[in-house]
DNA sequence: GCTGGCACTCGAACGCCAAGAGTGCCAGGC
DNA sequence: GCCTGGCACTCTTGGCGTTCGAGTGCCAGC
């Protein structure tokens, strides 16, 4: 067990570290902190520290670093989250309310949380799954073309094409928009495959191909778009990442390429609280030297999809955090007022 | 007037500094290519060359690098447009056509151009401004709350909300969808303001609030996406700069970011035929290390947006060029089939 | 107009040394 | 028993001079 004052130093290793970049002494230490020991005393402290895998040196005569699990220990027991300041959440308040839809409601959010954070932002679209059917459109492009649209309760759209096997008329496309729309609207996406699924049976024969199709692009395209899009942003303030530049930024950049690893990052955050994975807990290799904060958001109380930062281990978690959250907050309440 | 064998060194020099990324002295030029002639003849000619200013030292005792006007004379005069292998034309095409929707296309080009080039790539939705309505959907979600959701011929879709002023009955919305689409349908976006000015006129007056709103949405949403969107991809490629790193690619990865940036860049290169862009040509203070190669494409003859690359000066230009007219080329086919 | 020879320049690499930061440990004091 | 000042030790960092080699420019000769 650590005493109190150890936890104190390697809090204080921990903010002079994320501010100066440079590996902390012990001299450096008592200088900056009111701790009350002398130099010798924090050496001491240090090497029990140290002993115990929460700090480490780069080199025999070099400060200490904090290492991955003296991060962990920071952010579970010795920091909080900081809030933002009140100027701060009414930015973020009129630049999000000022979008216009979807798209831009999650571009201007990656925006705001790369500017806050200084850090690689990542927000995912609402998810189809959890959401629910506001409106299902047919639309009649030709006589064996139509269009199928599918809008959510969070403001997502998707289309398909659809080719008919057998020319489509105007009443049995009425026909079957009001019968679809009356059986899945307001419900969620999950359930709609088993409230379709007898639906062509009520049709003509002539036209049952047709409603077959459309049923089946319906049914693909929830299970498509179940694979989940999300938008990056921020990927410049990389460049301040550490010296050793080509080595550690290439892998984290191409991690970043890949929505699927990212979206996996994202989907092991818990639903609810920020989630924080500090380096080597991060599962996909090209990221065990950053940190990823994590918190689900959505229009009610559940989330419905995810947003957070990755930057390096060496961050304000305190800040980070509080940014992450906040805007998480708002991006719900700008959700729910659609 | 240069001679036919000074700008056979200059072609050679290029060739050589884009495979070593190290300047090439008059030796090692001698070895590597068959010019017929001595070392010291060679250092004549490019001491001709510099003076020309079409390459560089670095510093007094090394080899020559291009510089921006000897590549400018490189892509002009001495190089070609590399074509891609069969086997290299057959993966784009089953790559783009198994691409579901626009977004998909897009997408899919995006990582073909960046796997292709081996740089950062940029694509540019179809444009709105250029395209023509393929139709225009009004759903009502509520008896005051309407959603406008307009298609393109190139697949793009966009909806907004409108809150209608009054009431609007199943009837008068059927009447007003029907209306517009028979005005603007297979018309290009450019023309629908004009099309539709006086639309109003014909409802009654207690729906006449509602179509003024809607129309106005319409016309908003025109000009408002007239700010075009894109996608970027292969930002990893960055890494493989240069040496200087944080310095380089700082501003790169900054541009990047701003859509705005990209676009005009986009924006600048000429409707048909490859636009090449090198160095100090490119408006961009960020992008004045970098070339942009970008191109045209369309589902029909006419172009209706933009891709291209970005990488450093130093990069294969036949190669770049051939790869983007490829994808270019592939995706207009695939846009026109849709 | 090409070529071989030659002197020259200058950056990269290396070794060396001194300075400084930081540590670990120990003996003494509260 | 814990803290502290002192001290010897370790290593990195930066400056400096030297060497090495690539590459150049120029010139005389063919």
């Amino acid at each position: 067990m650590l005493s109190e004052r150890r936890l104190e130093v390697l809090r204080a290793i921990v903010q002079d570290y994320v501010g100066t970049e440079e590996p902390v002494g012990s001299k450096a230490l008592t200088e900056r902190h009111r701790l009350g020991v002398s130099p010798a005393t924090i050496r001491n402290d240090m090497a029990a520290l140290e002993d115990e895998g929460f700090i480490a040196q780069p080199h025999t005569s070099a400060g200490r670093i904090p290492t991955d699990k003296g991060y962990r220990l920071f952010v579970d027991r010795l920091a909080g989250v900081k809030p933002l300041s009140s100027p701060e959440r009414r930015a973020i308040q009129n630049f999000l309310d000022s979008a216009v839809d979807l798209d831009d409601v999650v571009a201007r959010t990656v925006r705001l949380l790369a500017q806050l954070t200084r850090q690689v932002a990542v927000v995912q679209y609402p998810s189809l799954t959890r959401s629910t059917v506001r409106h299902v459109e047919l639309l009649s492009l030709s006589p064996v073309r139509l269009m199928l649209v599918l809008i959510t309760d969070t403001g997502r759209v998707e289309q398909r094409m659809i080719d008919c096997p057998a020319p489509f008329g105007e009443t049995s496309l009425a026909d079957l928009r009001a019968r679809l729309n009356a059986r899945v609207v307001g419900r969620r996406f999950a359930d709609v495959p088993q409230l379709v699924q007898d639906l062509q049976e009520s049709f003509e024969q002539e036209d049952r191909g047709t409603v077959t199709t459309v049923l089946a692009t319906l049914l693909e395209t929830l299970v498509e778009e179940t694979e989940e899009r999300l938008m990056i942003g921020g990927t410049s303030n990389l460049t301040r990442f550490g010296h050793d530049f080509p080595l550690t930024i290439r892998p984290v950049l191409e991690a970043l390429e890949e929505q699927v690893v990212l979206l996996k990052l994202l989907g092991e955050a818990q639903d609810s609280g920020i989630t924080v994975r500090i380096g080597h807990e991060n599962p996909h290799e090209g990221l065990t030297s950053t940190s990823v904060v994590a918190v689900g958001y959505g229009s009610g109380d559940e989330a419905v999809a995810k947003l957070g930062v990755v930057g390096p281990t060496r961050m304000d978690y305190p800040g980070t955090m509080g940014a992450v959250r906040a805007v998480a907050r708002y991006v719900g309440q700008i959700l729910a007022e659609s």
